[in-house]
DNA sequence: CGGAAACTGACAGCAAACTGAAAGATCGGC
DNA sequence: GCCGATCTTTCAGTTTGCTGTCAGTTTCCG
C-alpha cells in the first residue's frame, strides 16, 4: 500500500517507516504540512498516517481541508493528545481512525490493516438519480450537464440521501448530521434546507414521507 | 440506524441504549451472544455494539463467526481490557472499531457517526415476499421493481407482519402495536388499514383468518 | 338463511410540512 | 478593523394529505 506519514518526530517517524516497510508498504515521508500538501499534489496515496502536532501548522486544519476538497484518501490520526473533544474533533474531522502515543507499532499495523480491508477495492462512484450526476467523492453534481453549487449545509444535508438510496431519513436524523451531538436545533431547518435542496436539484428528487422523514427518489445507476 | 447491541451490564446498556435513542437511532439490546445469534437472524442491523467479556460465550468467537458466515455489518466492540494483544486481536477479528471502558457516551456517538459514514452505500439485506421486496432498515419496498410509498401507520402496521412472518396476528395485538397502549381506537380502524395495505401491495398478501386475526403469505427469501 | 365479521368509500379535523421574509452569523476583501 | 456578500437559522402564515370514524355493503360459516 503506499502511504503517506506526516511526522516531525524523527524517531517515530523511523519507527513507523521500518514498521510499515517490514509490512510490505511503501511509505512517502514528510515532516510537515507544507511537504504534506506537496506529495499529495505530486503523486496519490492510498492511506495518510497524520500527526497533528506539526511545528508548521496544524494537522486537523490539513484534514479538514483535503476533506473540503474531496479528498477522500482513508486517514489515519496520530497524536499525543488524548482529550476526548480531540477524539471527536479528529473524527467528525473527516478521520478513520485514531491513535494515541505512544502506540505500539504492532497495533498501527493492526489499524492499517483493517483500513486497507475497509477500502479495499472502492473506485469514485458516480451516483446518478433524474438528470442529477453526483460525485460524492469529487462533492460536484451536475443537473442535466449543467453544474450546480450547494453551500456547505445543503451539501451535507444531500450527502445523507445519496449515501443511502433510497433510505428513509428522519427528520432527527438529518438533525443529527448537520449538527452533531451536542447543538440543539429549536425550528424547522430541515424543512427549510429540504425546500432549498427541491429548488436547486429539482422538485420531485426528495420525496416526503410526512410523519416519517424523507427519502432520496430512488437512483438510476452506480457508476 | 438499526443497532443491535450485546452488553450485560444494565446500567452501561440503558446508558448506551438513551443515548444512541437520542441520536436517532434505534436499538435492540440483548445481554448474551446467544440472544445476539438469534436477533441477527431475525431481522438485520446496520452496526453491532459487542460487548466482550459476556456471561455465556466468548464476544469475539462470536464476532469471528459473523465475520466467517460472510456478515460485513460494521462492529464496534466495547470492552474493559485494554492491552494491545487485545486491540489487535480484536480489530483482526473484524472489528470496524474499538472502546475502551470507561469510554464517553458523547464520543460513542462520535464512533457510531465515523462507522456510518463509512459504510455508506453498503446495500441493506431484503425480505422477499411474493413480488415485494421489502427494506426494513431503509423502510422501503418494492413492488415488482417500482418503489411503493407507505404513510406513517400503514408502515407500522406492515413492518410488524414482515418482522414476524407468517405469524398470526390478532387485532388486539395490532392495535397495541399501533397505540402504544394508552390511547385507545374506538372503530375498526385495523380493518381500514389492511385495505390499504392490501391496495397498495397486492390483495394476496395478508390474509384474513376470520375471527382470529391476520397473517403474511409466507417470505420466500432473506437475501 | 341469518347473523356476525370483515371490507370499502367518503369525509372532516388536525398535525405535519412548506414557503417567503427577515434577523443573525460567518467570511472575505480592502 | 470595517463593510458587504453570502450562508444559516428563525418565525409566522399557509397548505397539504394522513388519520380515525362511520355507514352501508359484502363475505363467510354455522
Amino acid at each position: 500500500m503506499r502511504m503517506l506519514l506526516v511526522e516531525d518526530d524523527p524517531v517515530l517517524g523511523q519507527a513507523v517507516r521500518d514498521q510499515s516497510a517490514a509490512d510490505g508498504h511503501s511509505v512517502d515521508w514528510v515532516k510537515g504540512v507544507g511537504d504534506a500538501q506537496a506529495a499529495i499534489l505530486s503523486a496519490p496515496f492510498e492511506l495518510v498516517l497524520l500527526d497533528l502536532m506539526l511545528p508548521d501548522g496544524r494537522g486537523l486544519d490539513f484534514l479538514k481541508a483535503r476533506r473540503a476538497a474531496g479528498d477522500v484518501t482513508p486517514v489515519i490520526v496520530l497524536t499525543a493528545r488524548d482529550q476526548i473533544s480531540d477524539r471527536i474533533a479528529a473524527l467528525d474531522a473527516g478521520a478513520d481512525d485514531y491513535l494515541v502515543k505512544p502506540f505500539d507499532l504492532f497495533e498501527l499495523s493492526a489499524r492499517i490493516r483493517a483500513v486497507g480491508r475497509r477500502y479495499a477495492g472502492n473506485p469514485n462512484p458516480l451516483v446518478v438519480v433524474a438528470d442529477l450526476e453526483i460525485d460524492l467523492a469529487a462533492r460536484s453534481i451536475r443537473r442535466a450537464g449543467r453544474a450546480v453549487q450547494l453551500t456547505r449545509r445543503e451539501w451535507s444535508l444531500f450527502e445523507a440521501f445519496v449515501q443511502r438510496p433510497s433510505q428513509l431519513m428522519s427528520k432527527p436524523q438529518l438533525e443529527e448530521r448537520l449538527y452533531s451531538f451536542d447543538a440543539e436545533v429549536e425550528s424547522n431547518t430541515i424543512e427549510v434546507y429540504i425546500g432549498r435542496l427541491r429548488r436547486k436539484l429539482g422538485a420531485h428528487i426528495i420525496e416526503t414521507v410526512r410523519g416519517m422523514g424523507y427519502r432520496l427518489g430512488a437512483p438510476e445507476a452506480h457508476v
